[in-house]
RNA sequence: GCGGGUGUAGCUCAGUAGGUUAGAGCACUGGAUUGUGGUUCCAGGGGUCGCGGGUUCGAAUCCCGUCAUCCGCCCCA
């Protein structure tokens, strides 16, 4: 028979483990801190969790981020189901959110609609440190709101959101990209002058000058560089509309506190983007991977896909990125604090009695580990060493007769004989007084 | 899609003038200590050296192919 190749994960879309089974950037208990510290922070502000399917339609993201952008074109994970229908495994957040929106008539009543996610998204990249093939958003979005504090908002709680994590160096950049209404005149300006260069362009921004000539702004190949900085800037050409509104943006960052900096070639990688763009970015990063979030206002989009005129703006950001932001500074997420504890005994004569101490302990709010089996007390002793927990219950025949426990605490090494119902008081007392 | 690096134990890695049964540290299991952890000591389990083919008396080592993986570019979060 032949050798069963051994099956392993998909490239670029890896497992996340707990602490001591895998690198120590990505572990679960930092992914988890990091998760919950994030839908608190967005839950302060008003948003509530949405979920939605990691397949949806290939047409969806057709119509939304553009047939030209790359995600689209050559990163999406598309496929046919059994009847034929094009599916494709979501490359970014915003359009599904979206879907949902219009399909439940979500922004049909009342005031802004304010949404949050966690989720992972799919782009069939080349993988490599913080790029991988499936990577998990954080993200939200406000719809039905065209004031400008919306935008700034956005922004500002990403922003804060990274501070308060300690990060340090967290840079933001902001641009506007105009819309519907006065982009067309630059993008002709632009068209012309990058015209004039066009020999000296690199080939991708040649393509780009045909499919989606803004992104040439964005090229990092320095052979465009120096037209790049020459070429007409979109501020000199935004409507009074569009002024006002990027104005209004500047004016709510600088109430909130955001630094900023205006970065007039900023554009970014999907086309729906109207008026507001921006990106957030950590200096202890290297390279393409210091972009740790980004967004901007997307008011057409929703219009593209058949709903209502509705205004929108948001971000996404990536729990790979952040973690390795906070690796690079050496930055360890809150862990819940909690005491441990884990039970022992050494027959089987207690052994039912410890597993309903170990449930009570629980509802006590301890956390308990329960060994299953008997074994020697100097097992049992090691394995609560090895666990890292600091106390441990020791259930014993002798004492068990008189009603009664003994509690070692690691943290010192006393060893304490108490009545039963005395144990969690006296566990929760010890970890208030010097929380390990 | 393009360029480079690396594949030896669960993990991190030694191991080439080709030469007995392939090594270390950590981790794991048992014992010293059958009612008391950490430190220490002793013992043990675990590898078709990524896979396939070739050269050779002999291949982890040399050659060819292949797969996997990491890093960088493009692009993104």
């Amino acid at each position: 028979m032949a050798k069963q190749a051994t099956l392993q994960a998909i490239r670029g879309m890896d497992d996340v483990l707990p602490q001591g089974y895998s690198g120590e950037v990505y572990n679960s208990a930092s992914w988890t801190a990091l998760r919950r510290l994030y839908c608190e922070w967005v839950e302060l502000h008003g948003f509530r969790y949405v979920e939605t399917p990691v397949l949806e339609s290939t047409e969806l993201f057709k119509r939304t981020a553009g047939e030209t952008s790359d995600i689209v074109s050559k990163e999406m994970y598309t496929f046919e189901d059994a009847g034929g229908r094009s599916l494709s495994m979501r490359p970014e957040g915003s359009a599904s959110v979206c879907r949902a929106v219009v399909q439940h008539g979500l922004a049909a009543s009342g005031g802004d609609l304010r949404l949050y996610y966690v989720a992972q998204m799919f782009r069939a990249e080349r993988p490599q440190k913080g790029r991988y093939r499936q990577h998990t958003q954080l993200g939200l979005e406000i719809f039905k709101e065209a004031d400008p504090t919306a935008d700034a908002e956005a922004i500002a709680i990403l922003f804060h959101f990274l501070r308060r994590l300690g990060l340090k160096q967290v840079a933001v950049q902001i641009n506007s990209v105009g819309s519907p209404a006065c982009r067309p005149a630059y993008r002709e300006k632009l068209v012309a002058y990058l015209r004039q260069h066009e020999e000296k362009l690199s080939e991708d921004s040649r393509r780009r000058l045909e499919t989606n000539p803004m992104r040439v702004l964005d090229s990092k190949a320095p052979q465009d560089a120096g037209i790049v900085a020459g070429a007409p800037v979109i501020a000199d050409f935004l409507d009074e509309e569009c002024a006002a509104h990027y104005a209004g943006v500047k004016a709510a960052l600088d109430a909130l506190e955001v630094p900023y900096e205006e970065n007039p070639r900023l554009v970014r990688g999907l086309d729906y983007y109207s008026k507001t763009a921006f990106e957030v970015t950590c200096g202890t990063l290297e390279g393409a991977i210091k972009v740790i979030g980004g967004g901007g206002r997307f008011d057409g989009l929703i219009e593209q896909i058949g709903g209502p005129p509705t205004e929108a703006v948001g971000f996404g950001s990536s729990i790979e990125r952040i973690l390795l932001a906070l690796e690079s500074q050496g930055i360890a997420l809150p862990q819940p604090d909690r005491p441990k504890a884990r039970m022992a005994f050494f027959d089987d004569s207690t052994k039912i009695e410890a597993l309903k101490l170990a449930r009570a302990l629980r509802e006590a709010g301890i956390e308990v580990e329960f060994p299953y089996r008997s074994r020697s007390l100097t097992k049992m002793m090691q394995a609560a060493n090895k666990a890292g927990v600091r106390f441990v219950v020791i259930v014993g025949g002798e004492e068990w007769g008189r009603g009664e426990v003994l509690l070692k605490d690691f943290d010192g090494g006393s060893q304490t004989a108490m009545a039963v119902g005395n144990v969690a008081a006296a566990i929760l007392d010890s970890h208030r007084r010097s929380p390990a």
